[in-house]
DNA sequence: CTCGTCCCCTGGGAGC
DNA sequence: TGCTCCCAGGGGACGA
């Protein structure tokens, strides 16, 4: 998002093409073409969504799903070659009035895309249940305890539920609870106020360090000008199964696990 | 309601 | 080299 606000903010969407009709769901009917002629006012960001708010007052919601990627192509395009080079998974393709093209690549197509009407962005079914978001105010440890004590399940499922905190994946949560020392099996009612408060700085730790190295690089996730992330070098726990824990004065070894069909990793030596 | 399971899809890597 | 199997950052639809 941040890559893509300072190439989009006040252009104008000159043409577009959806190359599919559905991603991971239905595009909107006319999507294309509802795009064409807009200004793009501004690019935020809710969750792990990119909302990018469009002159006639729709905000355009987009989903990166797992291998979704917003590239910007700059030019120089000629007449007879208006398009940049296609690539494999290219499904949406926005010209702009600044010489820039905008492509959406998703090879899964696990990404997903709406249009939202004029002040009806709280009732989209895609924002409306979403929690706080981990690095606002409003994800505290008072909240983290009141919203634990209502569940009945793991500690990890439950940071993974975007309706507890909303924007933490799979990685950065077995990185958060490496950190914490809590097993990502605990019981959601055996987390008190005082692991909770390690929680949240955990999770705003994490999260911060992993935005300064430009977030993790596992296959696909690429910056909007193909850079790639570095915090895979960062990691603890994700994706180490086998290998030495890295804390100081711990002999652990890391251990991959499967929860409701997500992998987790952990060391069973220091997170209890 | 709230869980866990399965599934959407393609491609890369391991093992044979 | 080529086949098969397993696995992957997410989250919605189900059924229990």
């Amino acid at each position: 998002m941040r890559g893509l606000r300072p190439q989009l903010e006040g252009a104008c969407i000159v043409s577009a093409e959806a190359r599919r009709r559905d991603l991971r769901f239905p595009l909107p009917d006319g999507f294309a073409g509802r795009l064409q002629g807009r200004v793009v006012l501004s690019l935020t960001r809710r969750a792990k969504y990119i909302l990018i708010r469009l002159d006639d007052g729709w905000t355009w919601l987009s989903h990166l799903g797992m291998t979704g990627c917003f590239r910007i192509d700059t030019g120089p395009y000629s007449s007879d070659s208006p398009h940049t080079p296609e690539q494999r998974h290219d499904h949406l393709i926005l010209g702009t009035d600044r010489q820039v093209r905008l492509v959406y690549n998703d090879v899964r197509r696990f990404g997903f895309m709406d249009l939202i009407p004029p002040n009806g962005e709280g009732e989209n079914r895609h924002l409306a249940a979403l929690g706080p978001e981990p690095l606002g105010d409003g994800f505290t440890a008072a909240y983290l305890a009141r919203a634990l004590a209502a569940r009945r399940t793991s500690i990890k499922a439950a940071l993974l539920d975007q309706r507890l905190v909303a924007g933490l994946g799979n990685i950065y949560v077995s990185e958060i609870l490496w950190r914490t020392g809590i097993t990502p099996r605990r019981d959601t009612a055996t987390v008190g106020p005082i692991r909770c408060r390690r929680l949240v700085a955990a999770v705003r730790a994490v999260l911060e360090d992993a935005i300064a190295a430009g977030g993790s690089s596992l296959r696909d996730f690429r910056h909007a000008n193909g850079d790639l992330g570095y915090f895979q070098h960062h990691w603890n726990a994700y994706g180490r199964a086998g290998e030495a824990c890295t804390r100081p004065d711990c002999d652990g070894r890391i251990r991959r696990i499967v929860q409701s069909g997500r992998t987790s990793y952990y060391c069973p030596r220091h997170q209890r």
